[in-house]
DNA sequence: ATCCCTGCAAAGGCTTTGCATGCCA
DNA sequence: TGGCATGCAAAGCCTTTGCAGGGAT
């Protein structure tokens, strides 16, 4: 137990690259390290900015790619928030179930995993006579610090 | 109670047009009568090439901008599906609360309105120090015509 | 008669693609 | 060495904006 338990680290991240089979470029590295970095949801643009100050030179396409590849291994997470729905956050737990909480005021993303939307199945099946298998959730509110 | 009860119908919101204040256009019209004849989601390039065919010639922008503008006046809902993050449902009702389930076959969209999600806050709250005031929420699964 | 609304076309963002070169394994 | 990965630039979407003319009220 870490002190930020559960949260993946850079070392993780480039070791889960590895095992999926993908070559650990100076790019790739770099882009994992700049996004551990990030405490709130941040853009592919976001990304391309703050490594546009960094060592090597890592094309837009590259960052687009490699921001693709990390979804599709479950390393990142797509937030689907109200306004902009293309924005990243480091995924909280490739095991357990979670979603994210959002603040309104500063954009400060956590995961919770206290979900019981699984509850919800039921009466929406007899409902609408849809068989329910998957689910989509964000909360929104203030976070601690926000309220203070 | 009609045999599509809750569904708002073409004449319905024309006339919350008109009492927004917003003038009855022909281009307008077109749009409204094209997207209540949808069954599922759409996106606006679908209600453009619908609309390519039909009487007045409705341009882009304007296609855009009344998009915008009845989703405003909560005539419209905006749809965050997993991949398109960018598609549209005619709303279900301006004063309950409800969400969307979305048949990952067929892609027809039928709200719901069983939905306890409040229940979760205080859980969310003591786990994460938040004060959570709202959700976003969408279920995923298979409707009754494509289990069969 | 007002001035809101429109179409057109151009501009603007963001994301993807093609291709020759580079570099990890 | 082989072939995945990269950067660059161009192309591709999708959406917004500017503007002069048109139409609803």
């Amino acid at each position: 137990m870490t002190k930020t338990a559960a949260v993946l680290d850079s070392n993780t991240i480039i070791e889960s690259l590895r095992d999926a089979g993908y070559r650990v470029t100076a790019p790739r590295q770099a882009i994992v390290e700049a996004l551990t970095g990030f405490e709130r949801a941040f853009s592919a643009d976001d990304l391309l900015q703050h490594l546009s100050a960094s060592d090597p030179t890592v094309g837009r396409a590259t960052v687009f790619r490699t921001l693709d590849m990390l979804v599709s291994l479950g390393l990142l997470d797509r937030l689907h928030a109200a306004d902009g729905c293309h924005s990243y956050v480091l995924a909280h737990s490739q095991s357990r179930h979670y979603h994210h909480l959002i603040c309104n005021s500063c954009g400060v993303v956590v995961p919770f995993e206290s979900c019981n939307i699984e509850a919800l199945y039921p009466a929406v099946s007899e409902e609408t006579d849809f068989q329910v298998s998957g689910h989509m959730l964000e909360l929104f509110g203030l976070c601690g610090s926000c309220r203070a």
